[in-house]
DNA sequence: GGATCATATGCTT
DNA sequence: AAGCATATGATCC
């Protein structure tokens, strides 16, 4: 059985799905398609730790999750999950730890079905800001979250 | 600063 | 198995 989490954020409504054990994905909507089920626990800790995230402070360990993936697309999420809160990494340092290159890390970290949760955001290419599926609006919004908004994130893109 | 090529991975024939 | 598309990077001019 599946959940869903609606949940509507500074920068948009999110939805958030899962089994009973783990979150398998997370989407910005333009409008929920159906009720907000929170019949799981996990969606509950999930809502926790998006009003943490949102509110500004440090949300701490996110739930368990659940995505699909290579496992190349694994390991690099994994490493994903390992920056702290408003640290930045490029593409080009990613690829060198994870042994790989800048351009595939851009197409694995693109596929992450659970952004947010792991930090795709963070991920800036080496003279620009780099993409962002959702919208690259949304990634500006949420380095400017995280860096407490008062930052120096002039990006010309 | 723009054009071009090299490179790794995933998806589609 | 081969071709094409990528959320890049380095190297030309």
């Amino acid at each position: 059985m599946l959940y869903s989490l609606n949940y509507s954020s500074p920068i948009g409504l999110i939805e958030v799905t899962g089994d009973e054990n783990a979150l398998k994905q997370l989407k910005f909507v333009d409008s929920f398609r159906g009720e907000s089920y929170q019949h799981a626990d996990i969606l509950k800790d999930a809502e926790i730790w998006l009003d943490r995230y949102f509110s500004g402070k440090d949300p701490g360990t996110p739930p368990p999750m659940a995505p699909e993936g290579t496992s190349f697309q694994q390991k690099v999420w994994n490493e994903l999950m390992k920056l702290k809160r408003g640290e930045l990494i490029s593409y080009g340092e990613l690829a060198r730890r994870v042994n790989s290159h800048a351009r595939a890390v851009g197409q694995a970290v693109g596929r992450n079905p659970l952004p947010l949760f792991i930090p795709c955001h963070r991920i800036v290419a080496a003279h620009n800001l780099g993409g962002y599926t959702p919208g690259i609006e949304l990634k500006k919004k949420l380095l400017l979250l995280e860096s407490g908004g008062d930052n120096t994130l002039d990006f010309t893109v």
